[in-house]
DNA sequence: ATGGAAATGATAATCATTTCCATTTTGTGA
DNA sequence: TCACAAAATGGAAATGATTATCATTTCCAT
């Protein structure tokens, strides 16, 4: 783990919720971290192939940033203020293992997310 | 409704599923439409305003648009390959209903896809 | 100290999307 | 049919996020 990585986590610690690339180079450059943006943006792809966070999209699609939590969990998105639930995914899992043997795949991963206007949007 | 927004939903009809802006230029231009981007972008805008149709996003970022109302279908993608199946994902559904009750959300969607290695690869 | 690999960051390139603006088309009332 | 205003159109430039390039710097094991 390189000092850029620690540093990408330690903000998203902070701040808490989600952030963009953008976002997290301006908070590091205003505490005086001469951070380039390229490296940003090099951390958090490390950072989400690792798996320790989650890439998210913005309604535009800026792509967001959040830390992980360790269980594999999915997003419920709400359009209008961009409010974000983490949800258990129970159904799916199994869906994506059935449908997985079914057609003779393995090593098997999956992606789902729900996204709509939340109660006060 | 006027004649860039009917051709638009004419090949979003006739294509089924997603499709880019730039990818339904592409199809006009190909088919001898002398269309702008300009004018694919503004008409739809002005269609997912009326709600005629979707706006999604692709793994990138980039917008895809689709007929509301459609059934939309799934995808099991080898990592490998890149080959692709359409599946059903009736357990899909019915999570993302509950899920999206369960919060208060509504004008609810949803994304999911399967990734993983086919037999061959 | 030293050599090589990894990390860094400024700059330029890329690509989707928007903005701007001049031109064309369309619809409508005289 | 004609004139004219409003709407539609499309090319070019601007924008903004993200990625590629590449020279330089930092790490670290020897």
């Amino acid at each position: 783990m390189n000092k850029s990585n620690l540093k990408l986590i330690a903000v998203l610690e902070r701040t808490g919720g989600f952030a963009s690339a953008q976002e997290l180079h301006q908070i590091l450059r205003r505490e005086g971290d001469g951070i380039g943006l390229t490296t940003v943006y090099r951390a958090l792809q490390t950072l989400v192939d690792d798996k320790i966070v989650d890439l998210l999209r913005r309604e535009d699609g800026e792509a967001i940033y959040r830390l992980c939590g360790d269980t594999h969990h999915h997003h419920l998105v709400c359009k209008g203020c961009g409010n974000t639930v983490e949800i258990e995914g129970g159904a799916v899992e199994k869906w994506a293992k059935v449908i997985a043997a079914e057609y003779g795949f393995r090593d098997v991963g999956h992606t789902a997310e729900i996204f709509g206007l939340c109660e006060k949007c």
